[in-house]
RNA sequence: UGGGGAAUCGUCUAGCGGUAAGACUGCGGACUCUGACUCCGCCAACCUAGGUUCGAGUCCUAGUUCCCCAGCCA
C-alpha cells in the first residue's frame, strides 16, 4: 500500500499558525476519552490522529480522562482504555491527567466567575429549566435567580459544594444570553449537584462541572494548543471560547472539530453498544465482531493495521461512511506481510492414499512465509489418511473448478500430486464420506520430474497427526449497511445470522498445539486467524480475522 | 420556520484561479505450489442556476440536499 503524506484541513491550521509563531512554536495534542465504556475505532481515528500531529509537530500528546460524570464512569473503562491506548502503539509517557485533578481548580475559576458578575446559582428545577431554555425557534427567557448578588452566589455555590442541597435543586449557571440563537449559549450551566462516588475523587464532591466548562478548562491548564473533537460540538465553540476569555486563562487552546468515523455494517455509538452487551446480543465488548478495540484486538487484528487505516481514510468535516472492505484490505494487508502459513481444514473430508503405506509418516518440508524467506520453514507430517476441504472436491466440477474431482491430479500443498478415482458415500444419506486416491511418489514436494503441471493445489492435513480444533468465523455484525440511521431500532433484528458461524470438527497441522495468542497465522487459502483467549490445553480455539480474498467464491456465486 | 456545519468517481480523500489526482471497490489481463500475494491495464466524480475572469471544483450571488443543536451526558 502506498504511503501518502498526510495532507488535510488540520494540518493547514497547524502550519498556518507555525508560521506566525502562535504558542510560541508548539504543537500540543490530547485524547480525552470519558471512561464510561470502551474504545472502538471511531475512537482510533481521534487517536492515531492526535498522536500523529504531536508526533509529527515535534510535540505532545496527552492521555487525559474526561471524567466529570461519576454516575456513568467507571474504573473498569479507565483501565481498559489506558491498555488499549497503549497497545494501539502510543505513549503519552508520563503525562496521563484526568479533568477530576482539576476539580479544586475549576472551583476556583467558577469562584472568579461569579465574582465577575459571570455565574449565578439557579433554583431551577430540571424541568423547569429545559422550560425557560426556549426553543430552537423561540428564544428563552431569564431565569428569576439570574440576578442574585455576587454575595449571595458565593455564598450558595460554597453551599452547594458543602453538600446542604438536594441533587438537582440547584446549579451554577453562566450568565450569557438567553435570547442567543445558539442554545449552548443560553445560561448553560456549569456545575451541578450529584451525590455520587467518582472513581477517583470518591466522595470528596457532591457537584461537578459540566463538560463544556471542565473540556477547556482542562485543555488550558495543560497548555494544549489544539483541542481536536468531532463535528458535534462545532456550535460548542463559542461557549469553550467564552469560558477562557472570561476567566482570562493565560492558553487558550484552539478548538478544531473533524468528523467520527462510521463504518458500514456497524455501530459506533458506545450506548448502543452497551445495550448489545447487556442484551447478551454478543458475549462481551470484547466480542470479535463488534468494533471495539478490543473485539478487534481479539479477533486477530493487529494494530498497526488500524493505524494504516486510520491514515488511509483521511480527516475532514464531511459526513462518510467508511466501507468496510477498506478495513478488512489494510487488515490483509499487514497480515499478509507478516502472518506465518499454515495449513488447517476447516470442513473435513477424509482421502487415502491407497498406494502410500500404512504405518509410514513422510514429514515434509513447508516454508512458513512463501515470499518471505526470513520466517523459515517447518515439517509437516504425510500419511496415508489425509483430510482435505470439502469445498475442494467436486463428484460433478461445474466449469472453471480445478480443484480434486474424478481422474484429474491436483497437488497436494508441499506434498504430492494426487488422483482420485472413487467416491465413497454413505448409502443412507448419499452424502460423500471418503475418497480413494492415488499419489504419485515422484512429486515429493509438489513438483514432477516431467515437468507436467497441475492447475490446482489444495490445502491438507494429515488424519492421525492432525489436532481436532475449533474455529469461529466472522462477518459482519449488521445485515443493514447503516444501522446508526435507524433510529431506536430493533438491533436484534438486524444481526446478521451469520455475524458467528462456530466450527467445530476442524482440523490443524500439530506444530499448531504451541500456538500462542499473539501468533498471526494465515490458514492457506483461507484467511487469517489467530488463537482465541477460550483456548486451553484441551482445546485449541480460533477466530478468524479476516478471510483471504476469494476470487473463485465470487465466480462461482455469479 | 433560529443557529452551526458539509456537498468532488460506487466509497473515502486530495485540489487553495491554470491539464480534476490517489486509495478502496468493480471490470479485464499477466504471474502463481495459496483461485492468495504481486504486476499491468480499464471504468468512474466537481449539488443546481446565474455571475466575475482569458480561464472557476476553487471567487461572488441565489437556491437545493444532507448532518448537528432545545441533557443538571460527553
Amino acid at each position: 500500500m502506498t504511503e501518502t503524506v498526510a495532507n488535510n484541513f488540520i494540518r493547514r491550521i497547524i502550519d498556518t499558525d507555525l508560521e506566525n509563531n502562535k504558542n510560541q512554536g508548539k504543537v500540543a495534542t490530547r485524547f480525552p476519552p470519558e471512561p464510561n465504556g470502551y474504545l472502538h475505532i471511531g475512537h482510533a481515528k481521534s487517536i492515531c490522529l492526535n498522536f500523529a500531529l504531536a508526533k509529527d509537530y515535534n510535540g505532545t500528546c496527552n492521555l487525559r480522562f474526561d471524567d466529570t460524570n461519576p454516575e456513568k464512569e467507571d474504573m473498569e473503562y479507565i483501565e481498559s482504555i489506558i491498555n488499549t491506548v497503549r497497545w494501539l502503539g502510543f505513549d503519552w509517557e508520563d503525562r496521563l491527567y484526568y479533568a477530576s485533578d482539576y476539580f479544586e481548580t475549576m472551583y476556583e475559576l467558577a469562584l472568579k466567575l461569579i465574582k465577575s458578575g459571570k455565574a449565578y446559582v439557579c433554583d431551577l428545577t430540571p424541568e423547569e429549566i429545559r422550560e425557560y431554555r426556549g426553543t430552537l425557534t423561540a428564544p428563552g427567557k431569564n431565569s428569576p435567580y439570574r440576578n442574585r448578588s455576587i454575595e449571595e452566589n458565593l455564598d450558595l455555590f460554597s453551599r452547594m459544594r458543602a453538600g446542604e442541597f438536594a441533587d438537582g435543586s440547584k446549579s451554577l449557571r453562566a450568565k450569557i444570553d438567553m435570547a442567543s440563537p445558539n442554545m449552548n449559549m443560553r445560561d448553560p450551566i456549569i456545575y451541578r449537584i450529584r451525590t455520587a462516588t467518582h472513581p477517583r475523587t470518591g466522595d470528596k464532591w457532591c457537584i461537578y462541572p459540566m463538560y463544556d466548562y471542565a473540556h477547556g478548562l482542562s485543555d488550558s491548564l495543560e497548555n494544549i494548543t489544539h483541542s481536536i473533537c468531532t463535528l458535534e460540538f462545532e456550535d460548542h465553540r463559542p461557549l469553550y471560547d467564552w469560558f477562557l476569555d472570561e476567566l482570562q486563562m493565560p492558553c487558550h487552546s484552539q478548538q478544531i472539530e473533524f468528523a467520527r468515523l462510521n463504518l458500514n455494517y456497524t455501530i459506533m455509538s458506545k450506548r448502543v453498544l452497551l445495550a448489545l452487551v447487556q442484551k447478551n446480543l454478543v458475549s462481551s465488548w470484547s466480542d470479535p465482531r463488534l468494533p471495539t478495540l478490543e473485539g478487534m484486538r481479539r479477533r486477530g487484528v493487529p494494530p498497526e493495521a488500524i493505524r494504516n487505516f486510520c491514515d488511509m481514510i483521511g480527516v475532514s468535516k464531511q459526513n462518510s461512511v467508511i466501507d468496510l472492505g477498506v478495513l478488512e484490505e489494510c487488515i490483509r494487508d499487514y497480515l499478509n506481510q507478516h502472518a506465518k502459513r499454515v495449513l488447517a481444514v476447516l470442513k473435513p473430508l477424509k482421502i487415502v492414499i491407497e498406494n502410500f503405506p500404512e504405518d509410514k509418516t513422510e514429514e515434509l518440508d513447508a516454508a512458513l512465509h512463501p515470499q518471505d524467506p526470513t520466517f523459515g520453514s517447518r515439517k509437516i507430517p504425510f500419511t496415508r489418511e489425509l483430510y482435505i476441504e470439502q469445498d475442494d472436491f467436486m463428484e460433478e466440477p461445474t466449469k472453471g473448478f480445478f480443484r480434486l474431482t474424478i481422474g484429474k491430479e491436483v497437488r497436494l500443498r508441499y506434498a504430492y500430486f494426487i488422483k482420485c478415482h472413487e467416491i465413497i458415500k454413505n448409502p443412507a444419506t448419499g452424502e460423500i464420506i471418503e475418497l480413494r486416491c492415488t499419489y504419485d511418489p515422484e512429486t515429493r514436494g509438489g513438483k514432477a520430474p516431467d515437468g507436467r503441471k497441475v492447475k490446482g493445489t489444495i490445502h491438507w492435513v494429515s488424519a492421525p497427526k492432525s489436532l481436532a480444533a475449533e474455529v469461529r468465523l466472522y462477518d459482519r455484525l449488521f445485515t443493514e449497511p447503516n444501522p446508526a440511521i435507524k433510529k431506536d431500532a430493533d438491533y436484534a433484528a438486524i444481526i446478521n445470522p451469520d455475524s458467528l458461524i462456530t466450527l467445530t470438527n476442524c482440523r490443524v497441522e500439530p506444530g499448531l498445539a504451541n500456538a500462542k495468542i499473539d501468533d498471526r497465522l494465515q490458514f492457506e487459502r483461507l484467511g487469517y486467524f489467530c488463537l482465541d483467549f477460550d483456548a486451553n490445553e484441551q482445546k485449541l480455539v480460533f477466530n478468524r480475522t479476516v478471510s483471504l480474498r476469494d476470487t473463485w467464491g465470487k465466480i462461482k456465486i455469479s
